[in-house]
DNA sequence: CTACGACTTGGAGTAGACTCCAAGTCAAGA
DNA sequence: TCTTGACTTGGAGTCTACTCCAAGTCGTAG
């Protein structure tokens, strides 16, 4: 059961144009075309697209994701590799996470300090001032 | 106490690059100069740079940052709307940490699968797999 | 057969926040 | 005075992940 382009794009959830941007920087082989030169797109394509649409829902970048398919393609399974990967981007997440956090708790900070009525403005006071320690 | 761009880049935190980068998007306003054309950074300049500095680590980007400025030299300083971009602010990193979080839980689940040796890989065998029903 | 939409290509544009460059000028120490 | 380094300008390039465009071709319903 192949799909052209179109339909490919729908059944797994993106556009036409990504697909042929992935295609583009390599992220996909080129598929097969038929008579008039166009796309089909067969069932290990879409489960290739599936796997990056995956991954990139875990975080990974297209590079990354560059990477993790080099690795699958790979006869010998470098599990290792991938294990790395996986921490990495799971570092990385976790330091994004402190940091967003962060973030949150001097804003919560910030909006306490704010009757949200007046003329004055607390959160600007704040941010202007040279010597911001709030913790 | 004036400073060159240089000096003033050090003292903030950033390059010279930077600062000419946000007086060409009219962040800043154009500073003094010397006779010989030079920037001439004032203590008003350097604190306004720290607010966007500061504003910046709070996740606020340049284009809200510019409204914070705005609002802070508006003589009638609207508290309200400092306030309502500072919750917006506050639930758009909400939202991020969320996302984050999701992708973090995956990510360790499937690094819990993986033994981190041998010649399979869990991890890719799970994106690879066209159902996949963590939850 | 015709019309229309889906497809083809190469290439340009987008957003955000810088970063780098070339060619020229200014400032300050030896 | 000479040299060196910091500075000036306008403008181009970077990164990521697309997104859009124009001009032309293919496929199919009517």
């Amino acid at each position: 059961m192949s799909q052209s382009i179109g339909g490919a794009a729908i059944t797994v959830g993106i556009t036409s144009d990504t697909l042929r941007y992935y295609e583009k920087i390599g992220l996909l082989p080129r598929p097969a075309r038929n008579a008039g030169g166009r796309r089909i797109y067969r069932e290990k394509d879409l489960t290739r697209l599936r796997f990056i649409k995956r991954a990139q829902a875990l975080g990974f970048s297209l590079q990354d994701i560059r990477q993790l398919l080099r690795l699958r393609e790979n006869p010998i399974k470098c599990s290792k590799a991938v294990r790395a990967l996986a921490q990495e981007k799971r570092d990385s997440l976790l330091l994004q996470m402190h940091e967003i956090e962060n973030m949150q708790r001097e804003l919560t900070l910030l909006l306490n300090l704010c009757p949200g009525v007046g003329d004055s403005c607390p959160i600007l006071d704040r941010l202007a001032r040279d010597e911001s320690r709030p913790t």
